[in-house]
DNA sequence: GTCTATAATCGGATAGAC
DNA sequence: GTCTATCCGATTATAGAC
């Protein structure tokens, strides 16, 4: 791996174990084994290279989705799929921790990449239980798009809640709840 | 208001904005209108600090979530109640965000107040999902602990969607799914 | 491309005067 | 109790040599 990609692998996993505020240049240089001459040669600064590295988890995180996504069987088992996949909770999701920086929020350029990521969860997971809906395996009475923000909600906030517990009890719970209430609309 | 109690509430109000990393010692001490000595008399540094004003928070949060859970109407009216109160959205929450802060869940000490806060309302909202259950207001399948770990992860997650989307839409959204998923298990 | 040197500001705190 | 002075390392770069 090149000095450029060691400084975006570093720069990812710091932001994701720091976040942007508590993550200097110093650490990403020390981390990735590079001087600063180097880290200011490839990148126009903090900014710059925070940003590069947040579309490449953003990235990431689709792909990793739409493999539940476009899985195989139901709606509800697709989705399933994609809320009990193995995740590394305790250590929160990279993307989600991001809008608890300051600086990365109130940055447009920033935020827009989680922005978009969150939105495509969304519409995806909305497009999933709209087409259950047509073919008869959920119940009419469920909203599609509300539904969805619900799904992608509870695994932001199980995340939150493992965190806060220093376990990942709370998150699994969460996640079973929300899958027990969408079986009750299978029914 | 005295400088211990301008030290205390300047720091919550940080705490809120800029979590545990983002604040410093020398901005609380600006917000607060009082001098390095003056703190540091008070106090026994930033970590001290920021654990009364955690705890104030903690308090705080308890006695507001109280007051639905607590309130007239059926479980599900109160769950309502507390899910549609109002809230500063795209502030986040001044307890969740706390879990993003390295600094804070690593320590035992300063996470503490927070880990039971969390685990106050999930077992506040349990005894209320089981009250309903018992009742016949909720059907029989309903996992109390479960739900009530999913119930407040829609809002803990809520806010993340909605500081990602710099727009309170998705929060809403993702609290009507969870209603209206809720419901259908009291039909 | 990468390195070292330099620098202004901030972070988190201690010391001692008032 | 509050203030100012002082400290040392970290932060976020820029400059210029190699």
């Amino acid at each position: 791996m090149n000095t450029s990609e060691r400084l975006i692998e570093s720069t990812r996993d710091l932001l994701w174990e720091r976040g942007y505020v508590g993550t200097s240049p110093k650490a990403i240089q020390q981390r990735a084994g590079a001087g600063q001459g180097s880290m200011y040669h490839h990148f126009s600064g903090k900014p710059d290279l925070a940003l590069t590295a947040i579309r490449r988890t953003a990235e990431e995180m689709r792909a990793k989705a739409e493999e539940q996504f476009s899985g195989p069987g139901t709606a509800l088992e697709r989705i399933s799929a994609y809320l009990l996949r193995e995740r590394e909770v305790l250590k929160g999701c990279p993307m989600g921790r991001l809008t608890q920086d300051p600086d990365v929020v109130a940055d447009p350029v920033l935020r827009q990449p989680v922005d978009e990521t969150f939105a495509w969860i969304r519409d995806r997971l909305a497009g999933l239980l709209a087409e259950g809906r047509e073919r008869g395996e959920l119940d009419a009475a469920l909203d599609p798009a509300a539904t969805a923000s619900t799904v992608i909600a509870v695994l932001q906030g199980g995340y939150v809640l493992a965190r806060a517990a220093d376990s990942d009890e709370p998150y699994r719970q969460a996640v079973q709840g929300v899958l027990g209430l969408l079986r009750q609309h299978a029914r």
